[in-house]
DNA sequence: GAGCACTGC
């Protein structure tokens, strides 16, 4: 029996405690006289608001500042308020603060214009793939660092900012790595386009960077494009939630850090007596531990995966039947990415009186999603973490202890609204055990995209770049090699001209973007553009395990025999038919919602699908204005299968003697994943997408091709081999 | 015959 169930959480000593402060949220008059006066009381109450004058001084002393301010800080709504009214968008100037997360954008968007009393896309904006609620006057504009990336492609010296902000850095995303150390580099040339020569402030900025591999990388690229323009400096303002400030300070030349303090609720920490050896069954008896113990308040349990979560669900509500009556008012509540979004939503209905809810959630619950009413927080310390094995071009997809910086995220969920608990469920000397923070992204994902970006941007030499956290070398060899592979790079590793330029235009993947230039040379570019974007989405297919029989039916409907991409064709120009037969005359509501209903029928999830249909129309209009032949093959199936062979060579694997597959790349033996439509007959020879280990290693999204083709459409890989 | 955390252009 694990130690909690009697009783064994004991205080921690290092609590959560944090300054108190209160707010009333009364309900929302928009455009009210009251309603001003309720938003214009909320600003003042915010802890940023006693310091604006000093954070604008800052702002003007220090061409970089790092911001750590603690959640309910307020900064992220603020502090553009404010440099807006100290006049940094003067001569039609903008302020851009970025994201990691589309929904952050648009919600603070939202959120400031509504504060500032304009129309959003007006002063204040947003801007997102697909979405872009900006004009000509926006000052304020929120965005993804995805999105400032790719503008940056554009227009290198970022001119029309005259201050970046780029929010939650501490989540580290590739995205925002890359993001720092390109305005790091933006922010030196501006400074110098300027006075000609460095400025004293900026000397200490440059001092870290590696001004010796000047010659090819972005200075002498942007000096050749923006000759003879001057531009003001860049103020660049780096956010972060984290105690690891000293990061990206030291990174920016000990640039200026300052605190903003947060208001949190205090969140008692307890943790287990001894070790567990089954968290799962720990988190249930914790679960009905806060059930019966403890005052009223929703419970938040973290679970690493769907499979945990309904087996967790399953068992809680067998459990409660065994309660006495007077206890049984407790309902489980799950929420995972994939579930569809109305099954999402049951998380913010409020719970209904006497009862106690428990969310069980993965990580979802950790940013991305904020649920109201938490009191307690049960954390197992585990999660699900995505790597990726350079050298074997391999994901993995595995459960692993949650870092120090993690856990401290989860307990938070538990003093949004009042004081709370959080059960750790582990000792106390195990979290001092725990990595400080999770490994950055960059460290752990394949590297091709962010290097085609890098040298699209004028960096060649991306081993010596001034990375805030440099990949393994072994990454960056193998992803420069894949991309000489796919023709995207000379051999003096330079961007390839027009391949390489094209490739970097595209926001896909590097290899997916290769396949439409391919396809348009084998006259099926249409049928590529549909497979692309399905592959860049989240699984199209949704069965639930209550009718995975019927799931299995629907999808045999679409099945092709030549594999999982014609399948996925199949799919996408079954929904165009229906939506060609019915949307006329029907309103775009109208139209979404039988789209809806025709993927409820035929078990497609209708998110991913979308997102297909966005990613189709935004990379055929980038394909267009390449001037890449938009071609059908039509029936010629045999065409798009070569053009297949041609784009995935690097991914062909051959049949052994035991049903096994021999990837040819890396040697490596994979197995067919069950849920694609080739795992039954099993072909000689094929070509795959994705390598990813879970239980086994495992391929996905395959179609069947002649071994001959490799040799005949790729010889500089495979008779180069032999 | 398995099962896939989360983002983003």
């Amino acid at each position: 029996m694990p130690s909690m169930a009697q009783g064994g959480f004991r205080n921690s000593t290092d609590n959560l405690k944090r300054k108190v402060n209160f707010s009333n949220h009364s309900p929302r008059k928009p455009h009210s006289f009251a309603r001003r006066q309720e938003i214009a009381q909320q600003r003042k109450s915010l802890p940023i608001s006693a310091v604006e004058k000093r954070l604008i001084e800052e702002v003007r002393n220090n061409n970089i500042l790092i911001i750590v301010g603690e959640t309910g800080s307020g900064k992220t709504t603020q502090l553009p308020q404010f440099l807006f009214n100290a006049g940094f968008c003067r001569d039609g100037k903008v302020i851009g603060i970025t994201q990691p997360r589309r929904v952050a954008a648009i919600t603070v968007a939202k959120r400031v214009a509504e504060e500032c009393g304009v129309e959003l896309g007006q002063k204040v904006g947003y801007s997102i793939r697909f979405e872009d609620e900006t004009s000509s006057s926006t000052r304020i504009k929120y965005m993804t660092d995805g999105l400032l990336l790719r503008e940056a492609l554009l227009d290198p010296y970022l001119s029309r900012y005259s201050v970046i902000i780029v929010d939650e850095a501490h989540e580290r995303t590739v995205h925002t790595d890359v993001l720092l150390a390109l305005l790091k580099k933006v922010q030196y040339e501006r400074s110098k386009s300027v006075s000609g020569h460095v400025h004293d402030d900026n000397k200490k900025v440059g001092s870290g960077m590696t001004l010796g591999n000047e010659s090819g990388g972005l200075g002498s690229s942007i000096i050749k494009q923006c000759q003879g323009r001057k531009y003001p400096p860049l103020k660049l303002i780096v956010m972060s939630a984290s105690l690891d400030a000293c990061v990206f300070s030291e990174y920016f030349g000990s640039a200026k850090a300052l605190h903003i303090q947060g208001r949190q609720f205090p969140v008692d920490i307890l943790y287990t007596l001894q070790a567990e050896s089954d968290y799962i069954d720990a988190a249930l008896i914790t679960i009905f531990q806060i059930h019966l113990e403890e005052g009223p308040g929703d419970v938040l349990v973290f679970l690493t995966g769907q499979e945990e979560i309904e087996s967790v669900e399953r068992l809680v509500q067998e459990r409660v039947q065994q309660l006495p009556e007077g206890s049984r008012k407790l309902l489980t509540v799950p929420i995972f990415s994939s579930l569809p979004s109305e099954q999402q939503m049951r998380v913010f209905s409020p719970t209904p009186a006497g009862f106690r809810k428990v969310i069980l959630a993965t990580n979802i619950a950790e940013t991305s999603v904020t649920i109201p009413g938490i009191k307690y927080v049960v954390d197992p310390g585990f999660v699900k973490a995505r790597s990726y094995d350079p050298l074997k071009g391999m994901e993995s997809l595995i459960i692993v202890p949650t870092s120090k910086a993690q856990a401290l995220q989860r307990s938070g969920r538990a003093g949004r609204e009042g004081p709370g608990k959080c059960f750790r469920l582990y000792p106390e000397s195990e979290f001092a055990k725990l990595e400080d923070s999770t490994k950055p992204e960059i460290k752990r994902c394949n590297l091709s995209n962010v290097i085609l970006q890098l040298k699209a941007l004028g960096i060649d030499d991306i081993i010596g770049f001034d990375f805030l956290e440099k990949p393994l070398r072994a990454a960056i060899v193998k992803s420069l090699e894949q991309l000489f592979l796919l023709g995207a790079l000379t051999d003096e590793c330079k961007l390839s001209d027009p391949v390489g330029h094209q490739m970097a235009r595209l926001p896909l993947d590097p290899i997916y973007s290769k396949s439409l230039i391919l396809a348009s040379q084998f006259n099926c570019l249409e049928e590529m553009l549909i497979t692309v974007s399905m592959l860049s989405v989240e699984s199209i297919f949704y069965a639930p395990r209550e009718k995975l029989e019927e799931a299995r039916i629907a999808m045999k409907c679409f099945a092709s025999s030549d594999g999982d991409h014609l399948t996925l064709i199949n799919v996408y120009r079954a929904s165009e038919e229906f939506l060609e037969t019915r949307k006329l005359g029907l309103s775009k509501d109208k139209a979404e919602k039988i789209m809806g209903k025709w993927c409820k029928e035929n078990f497609i999830n209708y998110r991913s699908l979308r997102h297909a249909r966005g990613i189709y129309s935004q990379i055929r209009g980038h394909a267009e204005q390449m001037g890449l032949r938009l071609s059908s093959c039509g029936e010629d199936k045999l065409q798009f299968r070569r053009c297949l062979a041609s784009s995935f060579f690097l991914n062909a694997a051959l049949k052994q003697p035991e049903g096994t597959y021999r990837a040819l790349a890396s040697g490596q033996v994979v197995q067919i994943h069950p849920s694609s439509v080739l795992f039954q007959p099993k072909p000689e020879c094929i070509i795959f997408n994705e390598l990813v280990q879970t239980n086994n290693k495992y391929i996905r999204n395959i179609t069947k091709i002649d071994y001959l083709w490799l040799t005949e459409l790729a010889p500089h890989y495979y008779i180069m081999q032999n």
